[in-house]
DNA sequence: GTCATAAGGATTTTCGAAAATCATTGACTC
DNA sequence: GAGTCAATGATTTTCGAAAATCCTTATGAC
């Protein structure tokens, strides 16, 4: 019998997708643990794809193993909020200074494009409908994703793909903050203005503001 | 009170760490393809723990993955020691830095302790026997941990760790090299004086300048 | 009551084989 | 001869169950 698998060309790479995506989206909690045998009533699927998929989540973070006690969705803290966003700063602002310094037209159609995109639908929001909210995440993710993009350096940019992941665990918290004190829309429009008028140092530095900013506004999560 | 050791305490965890310790020596090298029936026979196991260590080998770059086309040992090229290089510079330049400034006396103690083990037996060389040999490679691995580890941002140091492990693949190329232009164990001692002096700026750039003479000496490794 | 220990159930980890996919070969057409 | 296509063999990927391990509960001694 011939399986359909969109998007997929191996099950256990569906088994991945679609378990971090269930972290993404928060369906499985932090500190949750993951049972082999949930896993794969939800994926239609055997034990090993869905194996594959958490050793390789727990490789990129967003799981936990313990030996012979299972996997678990990693935990947030305001420690590793922080831990990971100074991480960010290093290395994407070092990506973006690169991207802008390295950067040809192409990758300034890129970034145009992306932001334009972004700001096409509005910011994900508890009273956006949930279809449109994911979109407007992937478009964030894309926009960030691009103006890195000319840094010409493929191992960094797997860093900054890995560490803006992990850091989506946490931002996506603040969908419930209504944001009055903040305009993110604007800040972006600044990182993309800085991009296209290539001054290298002052884009570094408004795109490591804008994560630090991203994390001073989801410390109020972590009082307790 | 139970403790981990070493080695793994699972056949998963057993098989890679062999598979990686047979890539990093060379019994693998770069670009072989890395076929389950061999690896099995290796190990002594079945497919199962064999395919989870290769998941999680090629989720950290030692190997790569052709969907149902199966496992290779992860190429090496000079773009990629270049573009690792230039990483490392970046996030362990930073650690480094972090450490200097962050580091209380038991880290100060770490450095020298690990300085004096390395200094107690030969660089690695071709005319040092081979079990020496991984001595002093296990020792140099250690020592530029110590440096780093006061950095205190979990996340850094997990980065740090795998670019030098990849790094790691390239610099053994040299044992083949005298070394006669560098003295490597000088580089070392001032690394840790500039560490034990606490001037915070002038260690990081030590450390960077180390590790670009490192990336240059292995340049001719690539000339076709 | 507390501690230690053992039995039972739940869960992870591993196995051996089946299914699916890829690569090669060779026949056949044009 | 070049190209298409089916058959074959090699290899990866997945399955379903067995084995190993962990956790909970029950039992008994002090």
């Amino acid at each position: 019998m011939e399986q359909k698998r969109p998007g997929g060309r191996t099950l256990a790479g569906d088994a991945y997708e679609r378990i971090r995506q269930q972290i993404r989206s928060g369906a499985f909690g932090p500190g949750e643990r993951l049972r082999f045998a949930d896993l794969q009533a939800l994926c239609s699927m055997s034990v090993t794809p869905v194996r594959e998929a958490l050793t390789r989540l727990t490789a990129e973070g967003f799981t936990t193993l313990d030996d012979h006690r299972g996997y678990s969705v990693a935990r947030l803290s305001l420690a590793e909020l922080r831990d990971i966003t100074a991480a960010r700063q290093l290395c994407e602002g070092e990506a973006f200074r690169l991207s802008v310094l390295n950067g040809d037209a192409e990758w300034e159609g890129r970034v145009l494009a992306s932001h334009h995109l972004l700001t096409r639908i509005p910011q994900a929001r508890d009273d956006i409908p949930s279809a449109m909210r994911e979109d407007w995440e992937e478009r964030h993710a894309a926009f960030h994703a691009a103006l890195i993009s000319a840094c010409g350096s493929p191992t960094l940019l797997e860093i900054c793909r890995n560490l803006f992941r992990r850091a989506d665990r946490y931002r996506r918290m603040s969908v419930s903050l209504d944001g009055a004190a903040r305009d993110v829309a604007g800040e972006h429009r600044t990182l993309m203005d800085l991009a296209l008028s290539r001054d290298a140092e002052r884009a570094a530095s408004a795109l490591k503001e804008h994560y630090g900013r991203t994390a001073a506004a989801l410390e109020i999560f972590f009082e307790s």
